[in-house]
DNA sequence: CTCCCTAAATACCAATTGGTATGTAATGCA
DNA sequence: TGCATTACATACCAATTGGTATTTAGGGAG
């Protein structure tokens, strides 16, 4: 592991917790034990470190969903697949500060239009990638033909997101998974043929 | 209307739209046309003025439901009003940061204790008045009486965080219509006898 | 061994941060 | 009329902010 590195480990999960207004160059030397001149010999600036920290921590919160899902096959398959990652998804992100992508969509809409656009790319890609699984069980038969893909991709995502945010608020980790329970018991059921 | 109330009408929706740290004394001041002296002659810190700031914000982006809901009678017509009033919600905040509650759960968890447990109470009475809904609707007939209450409780809060939380991420309020969609049309529909 | 290049540390910068002490003008009250 | 209080402005403070220019240490190549 190479400098780089060693600080996006030290500092991502501080940006995720503090927010990416909220972390200060001294806090990101302190936690590295680095001083500035390290710090900015690695990273233009302190925006570029926080755009390659959010992509850190979506890196090892959520690109490992999306691999995942590229190895399953059937559309329904794939969404209990989304779920079954969610359950375990507040023990793996809990102790750095929950979900990236909500804490960059609300954090940064104002104030940081270059991370908040990676954001947006980030949720839009989840979203598609929802999409293209609910036309997969269309095109297979295992989906009602007639279902707005559209519609039940942003239901999903938002019960993902909100359960997300609602377990971390309370520390309470039966939000996702009853929002889960939700998703397979109701929304997936809604959909099958 | 008094300065302090001039002041958080000004302030209020710039704190939730920056966040409660990205929010400085200047961008205060130059919001209000007043000085320093004149905020903290109203407020006594910051903290302070942002904690009645989140208050307001509250006060009308979400005081309006609970109040609202208070008039109605039965429980199935209790949720519906709460689906319709989240139909609005996005006009109703679109140009004071989106809802506040979001806002502070994230944003405030590892740096502001005392605000974010102003948003933790009012997000549990959210789902407090949620469970009372569907508790009033099995004692009245209205609502299956083997349902978990704090269960949907818990989905209901998710979806409407959730499609919030997406709706100003993408600019795009079919979010949470089609999230209360599912709400009125799947969620309400299989707790209903 | 010497030279060079890179990585990191040190030292410094102007600007801004939240906060306060003082000053002042207007208002209410006797 | 005179006094006290209130409401706000002004001026100032130490500390911290993000950033940069300079310096130093260390490893590799010749």
């Amino acid at each position: 592991m190479n400098t780089s590195e060693f600080i996006l480990d030290k500092v991502a999960p501080i940006f995720n917790k503090q927010g990416y207004v909220g972390t200060s160059l001294s806090d990101i030397t302190n936690a590295t034990g680095l001083t500035k001149g390290a710090i900015y010999c690695n990273f233009s600036n302190k925006e570029d470190l926080a755009l390659k920290s959010f992509q850190h921590n979506v890196s090892i919160a959520i690109i490992p969903l999306f691999k995942l899902v590229s190895t399953k096959e059937g559309a329904v398959n794939k969404l209990y697949t989304i779920t079954n990652y969610q359950r375990t998804y507040y023990d793996l992100v809990k102790d750095r500060g929950g979900c990236p992508m909500l804490r960059v969509g609300v954090d940064t809409k104002f104030v940081n239009p270059e991370l908040f656009k990676a954001a947006e790319k980030l949720s839009q890609k989840f979203i598609n990638g929802l999409i293209d699984i609910i036309k997969e069980g269309i095109e297979n038969g295992e989906i009602k033909p007639n279902i707005d893909t559209n519609k039940y991709a942003q239901i999903i995502l938002s019960m993902i997101e909100g359960s997300s945010l609602l377990a971390f608020t309370h520390n309470d980790e039966t939000y996702i998974s009853n929002a889960m329970d939700c998703i397979d018991d109701m929304i997936i059921e809604s959909i099958k043929k």
